[in-house]
DNA sequence: ATCGCACCAAGTGTCGACACATTGAACGTG
DNA sequence: CACGTTCAATGTGTCGACACTTGGTGCGAT
């Protein structure tokens, strides 16, 4: 992946910004996707559904309050209220809409209490993961931690705070899988799922990037040294501040 | 609660052992359906359904590996197969059963690796409690906990097992709720359903409420005294024991 | 103008029906 | 007797229909 990126680094400004941009939506899609893996429904048509609805209320399309009910659905999607029904359910245990018995349903509200709530679980299950990582992961998975490192810091000089975003998805990604614990790995994209939500709040503050990108080489050095005390501290704060960054944004 | 075995406790040995069952049968039903309250159907008949069949596999009833197809559920319970269906997802969504797609539903296996990482996971979300509580609970709500912790001194001195493991059941959900996270509180319940399939191997073991016991004594002092990296430490071990129990029992 | 009540459109939970997939047994062939 | 094929039985995913609820609209009474 990291090649694709680099074998176009001199075919001219305008392509490898289009390349990017590619190479960006890819990742996009493979960090939504991978955080909707572990919720198998029996049905296609209802995971279809549901991955759409998903994806629009994460980026923002179906606001928050916005009402989703069944039958409106159906029509849109030329399919009968059953599926549809499923992928509202499939949603609400995702906290994404709320479906209040015999009313209709609604894109569920964030209260910043809530994100505070989130948050603190990350915080502490991500300081499990680099403990973990530390005792499991082989040098050269970790070495691999180091590539997405490098991408963080190039997205910083570039001032691609999007691609920023995403990239750092994917060393989180990575992170968990390196685990080792794939119940683990599968709360945190549970979780993941509706950080997203409010993800454009994280990374407007200015300074905010280097902030963090400094962070993450810290904890990949950690990572190498083997230092656990020192990792684990690290990726505590550096998903706190994550938290504060949006808490100090005010938006909430 | 406690007022009520304590008043009956000079009318006779045989009032005594029937008040403690019923007690304790409210007591298991109240923290099974605490385990089920994050679970929101729309539907009240599919989580009726839900609920019993939860409780059936929780207790052995319907052993992993049984299949609960919907068409004979349905059958079973006089309704359509919509509100079964319905009531397996959720199921699925628990981890309890798998419904893999256009194959009949079956109650799901527990390997004892998975076991593993799910203590992995709770060992750290507990130790997050204690560390919320310490900074967010009053010395009343401490207090409640001191409550319970009488509760399974008077078990152990009895050797009932059986009570023992409820009212531990019901000092962690105390824990979980004085931590002030309510989304904690609820991954913490879902991660408990789980774990109750197997709980009859983790307190098999003989010495192994002295040893339970001993450490709760403990945690409640150090909540006492705000102690926050002695009650961290020893949250985190309490669980862990009981991960070695089952894996020491062999019989997974 | 305001309140109360009947009424109606639209949505929900539930049902029985249908086409297709899967499973296991019967059966013939080597 | 082993083994692949055929075929019925059973279960799944999806559909359209039905009764009941809910929320709003308009109308009449005050």
């Amino acid at each position: 992946m990291a090649a694709e990126v680099g074998d176009l680094a001199d075919t001219g400004p305008a392509l490898v910004a289009s390349a990017r941009a590619a190479d960006l939506g890819q990742l996009r899609e493979d960090m939504l996707f991978s955080a909707l893996r572990g919720v198998d429904g029996s049905s296609s048509l209802a995971l279809a559904i549901f991955r759409e609805l998903a994806v629009g209320i994460v980026e923002g399309r179906l606001p928050p309050g916005h009402e989703v009910n069944s039958a409106e659905l159906a029509r849109e999607f030329n399919t009968s209220r059953t599926p549809v029904r499923e992928a509202l359910l499939m949603l609400e245990r995702e906290d994404l809409v709320i479906v209040p018995p015999r009313r209709r349903p609604y894109v569920s509200e964030v209260a910043l209490a809530q994100v505070r709530e989130i948050y603190e679980i990350r915080a502490c299950l991500y300081a499990l993961v680099s403990e973990l990582l530390i005792q499991r992961a082989s040098d050269e998975q970790i070495a691999t931690l180091h590539d997405w490192q490098a991408k963080l810091e190039a997205d910083t000089q570039a001032g691609d705070v999007d691609a920023y975003f995403w990239h750092n998805v994917g060393f989180r990604n990575t992170e968990a899988s390196l685990s080792g614990n794939r119940e683990l790995q599968r709360r945190l994209s549970s979780l993941g799922l509706q950080m997203h939500r409010f993800r454009h709040l994280s990374l407007s503050l200015p300074g905010r990037l280097l902030n963090s990108l400094a962070d993450h080489g810290r904890l990949v050095r950690a990572y190498a040294d083997r230092d656990v005390a020192m990792a684990v501290a690290i990726s505590r704060s550096l998903v706190w501040r994550g938290y504060q960054a949006i808490e100090r944004s005010g938006l909430m």
